[in-house]
DNA sequence: CATTAAGCGAGACGGTACGTCCCGTCTTGTC
DNA sequence: GACAAGACGGGACGTACCGTCTCGCTTAATG
C-alpha cells in the first residue's frame, strides 16, 4: 500500500473503486471490530464486506452529509444486508469511527524515531502542517468533522471519539513533542505537562478555525505560531 | 458570573416554570420569528405559545440531550400544537437558535460605553470570564454546545450559526477589543484584524476545551493568558 | 330565474362566474340556513358571501372530487372566511344539501296542477325523463350522487339527506303519482301504497344504474318500463 | 342464510376474537395481496398480521363507521405497525374490499353444480334470498355498504368495487342464471342480455332499499317478484 | 346621529390523521 | 454460521384540515 509520501491515491477521488481494496488494507490491522479470533466453524468475516461498508460511509458522509448518512443507505450502497452491518457495528458513528482510525493512522503518523537519527524540532512542525491538511482534507477531515460535531449530541460518540482517539492521540503527541524538544540544542527536559500545553496551544487554532468556519490557517501563520511558542519556552 | 445587576433567576434552575416568563422577556427584544410588524387584522401571534416552545426545547435539551429532543417532545411538553412549532420555526436548530440568540444578549453583554468612564482592559478580562462562564453553563452552553456540533453536520445549521450568531459576535466584540485596547495608557490604536486575532487567541482555548470535553480553562489561567497576550503586544 | 324549458344557463358551465347570481336566486326561498328572522341590530346575512359559498362547493366537488372538496378550499375560492361558512353551515355535507335542494326544486318540478288540465300519465313519463336526466348531469346529479354516498358512510348526512329531501320527495311524488293515474280512462282511484311501491319501481333502476356505474337507461327503456307497470296495474 | 354445513362462527359475532383464524382461513385462497409466488428468499409475509389487520378493520367498520376507521386506528387495535399496513394496503378501502371478497365468496356462493342434479328455478331463489341477507347483515353487509358509499366519492375506490368485484359478480350471477332458467321444463335457451337484464330487475329494487334506507323487502316480496319476472319471460 | 352589536376577512391555535422514512430486531433460505 | 433479502413493531417526521378562537374593520337599526 506504499508508505508515507505519495498523494493517498486511493482515497482522495471520488471514483469510488479500488479505495481501500482488499489487497491494500488487510496489510493494515483492521481496525474495530476484525477478523476476529475465529473459534467455532462456518464462514470467517467477509473482508469484502466489511470494506465496502467502510468505503460506501465515507461516500455518502461526503455525498450526503451526516444526518444524510442511514444505516440503510450504507447496506445500499455497500451491496449488503442492514444485519451484517448491525453484525459488526452498533451504529453508523462506529463506521466512521473506523475510517478515522484508518486514516489517521496514514496521515498522522510520526517518522519513525529510527537509528541514529534524533527526533527535532523540523519534525514536529511537519507533524502540524500534516495535522492541519487532514482537518482540510475530504473524506477524512470530513469524518473527523462529523465526529467532533456529533460528540457535542451524543454521549456515547463523546466517549468513543474523545476516549478511544483523541485522549490517545494526544498523549502519543505529548510524548512526540518531548521528544522532539529535547534535542542536544535545545534546553533539556521536557515535562509531560508542559508538552501537553504547548500542544494545545498549537492545535487549539487549527480546530478552532475548522469548527467555527474560519478560514484555515495558512502554513506561514503556523510556522510563525510554533516560533512563537518555542521562543517563549525559551524564554523561560 | 453574573456581573450585572438584574436578577436573572429564571433560567438558572431546572423548574421550568416561571422562566422567559413574558412580563421579563417583553423588555427585551423578541429574537427570531417574533411578534412582528403585524400588518394585517386577524389574531396575533401567541406571545405564551412562544415562550413555552422556547422553555421547552430548553428543558429537553438538558433532559434528554439534541438527539432526544424532537419536535413532538417539544410540542407536547409546551401544550402547543405541533403546527405552531411549524409556522414560526423551521426545525429544533431555529428554536435553539432563539434561545442562544436570548442567553447570549443578557450574558455576553458588555457594560455600556457610558459617559466618562472608558472601556478598559478590565472590561475584556471580565468579558473573558463571563464567556468563559457561558460555556459551562445549563442551559445556555449547552445549547450553544448543541448547536456548534450540530453546525458541523449541517450545511444549514452551519449557516446559521455562523453568518447568524458567530460572526456578528466576533465582529462586535473584535470593536470592543479595540476601544479596550485604545486606552490612554495603552500603546494607542490597535487595527481590526490584530484585535481579531488577538480576540480569536484568546477564545479559541476556550472552544477548544470545551468541544473537546476537555477540563475547562480555570479563571487564573485566562489572566495568565490575557496578560501574556497584551504583553507580548506591549513587546512588538 | 326562468321556468322549465330552459337549458338552465347559470349553473350549466364551468365559468363559475354569473351562476347561482344574486339576482336570479334571490327569488327563490333561500334554502337552509337563510336571511332569517333579523331580531337584533348589526349587519344582515351577506347573500354574496351565501352564494359564493354554494358556487365554490359546486364548483370544488366536480374539479376535485367529494374527498377533495374541504372548508378551506371553498374559503378560499370563494374569497369568504372559514368563520363565514361555520356561522351559516355544519359542515361540507350541509352546503351541498343545500345546493341539491335548490337545483332539485327547479329541475324536478312537476307541471303546475293549473286550472281545468288535469295531471296526466304524459306528466309522469315527462317526470321520469327528467328525473334520469337529473342524475346524471353535473352537478346537481354529482351533488346528490355525493350525498348518496356520503350517507352509506355517515349517519348524520343519512339523517339529513333521507329525512329530510328523499322522504319528502317521494311523499310528493308518490301523491302526484296517484293524481296521475286517477285520470279518467284510467282505473280510478289509487291507494297510497301501491303509488308508492309503482314509483319505486320505477326509480329504482334508476339509482341502481347510477350508483353502480352501469350505463344510464336509455329513455326509450324508461317508456317501455312505464308501460309494462301501466299494463300490469292494468291487468290486476 | 347459510346454505353450507361449515360452522362459520368466526365472523358473525362482535367478540372479534376467533374470527377469520388462520386454521379456518388458511383453506380458502387470501383474497388480495396475498402470501404470494413467494420468488426471493427472506421473510414470509406475516399471516398473523394480515388476518388481525382484517379483523381489525372489521370491527372498527361496525364500532364507529367508516370515517371513523382510520389506518393509525387499525393498526392500533391489530398491535401492527402502520407501515405493515402501507406495505400491503394501498388505504383503507383496499382492506375492506378484501374483507368484502372474502365474505362474498362465502355467503354468495352458488350450490356446486355437482353431477345429475340440474341447476333450477329454486337456486336462484336462494341465491336472491341469501343476497337480500347478505346485504343485511354485519359486518359484511356495512362493508359492502361503505365501500358503495366510497365509490360515490372517490374514483379508485369506484374502479375497485366496480371493475374489480361487481363486474365479475353480474357476469358470473348472469352465467348462473341462464343455467337456472335453461331447465327442461323452461322455455330453452335464454341469451346473456336476457339473463342480465332479469338479474338487474331482481337485485336493482335490493340495493335500491339498502342505499335508500328504506325497509329491506321481505323474502315473501323477493318471491313475489320473481315469480312475476318469470311469468313475464314465459308471457313472451 | 352616535352607539353598538352583529357579520365579516384573516388567520393563529390545539388537535388528529395522514403517508413516509428509518430505526434496530427478526426470520427465511442459500452458500 | 455468515450472508442477502426484507418483513416487522416502533417512533418521528412534516403536511393538510378540522373546528374554535381572537382580532380589527365595516355596516346597519336603535336609542
Amino acid at each position: 500500500m506504499s508508505a508515507e509520501p505519495g498523494p493517498r491515491p486511493r482515497r482522495s477521488g471520488r471514483p469510488a473503486e479500488a479505495r481501500k481494496d482488499p489487497s491494500a488494507i488487510a496489510a493494515t490491522r483492521p481496525a474495530g471490530p476484525t477478523a476476529a479470533e475465529q473459534t467455532s466453524s462456518g464462514p470467517r468475516r467477509n473482508e469484502a464486506a466489511r470494506l465496502a461498508v467502510l468505503n460506501a460511509a465515507d461516500d455518502l458522509l461526503v455525498e450526503r452529509g451526516f444526518e444524510g448518512l442511514t444505516i440503510e443507505g450504507i447496506a445500499a450502497r455497500a451491496g449488503v444486508a442492514k444485519q451484517t452491518i448491525y453484525r459488526w457495528w452498533k451504529s453508523k458513528v462506529d463506521i466512521l469511527y473506523d475510517n478515522l482510525v484508518l486514516d489517521a493512522e496514514e496521515a498522522l503518523r510520526w517518522p519513525e524515531p529510527a537509528e541514529g537519527a534524533d527526533p527535532s524540532v523540523a519534525d514536529l512542525r511537519d507533524y502540524l502542517h500534516r495535522f492541519a491538511a487532514f482537518l482540510g482534507e475530504a473524506p477524512a477531515g470530513r469524518v473527523l468533522q462529523a465526529l467532533l460535531g456529533h460528540a457535542q449530541l451524543d454521549a456515547r460518540t463523546a466517549g468513543l471519539l474523545h476516549d478511544g482517539f483523541l485522549r490517545e492521540l494526544r498523549a502519543r503527541d505529548t510524548e512526540r513533542v518531548r521528544a522532539c524538544l529535547a534535542e542536544p540544542d535545545q534546553r533539556g527536559e521536557v515535562d509531560a505537562d508542559e508538552a501537553a500545553a504547548l500542544l494545545d496551544d498549537l492545535l487549539a487554532p487549527l480546530y478552532y478555525r475548522a469548527l467555527l468556519a474560519l478560514a484555515p490557517a495558512d502554513p506561514a501563520e503556523l510556522d510563525r505560531r510554533l516560533d512563537r511558542a518555542l521562543r517563549a519556552r525559551a524564554a523561560g
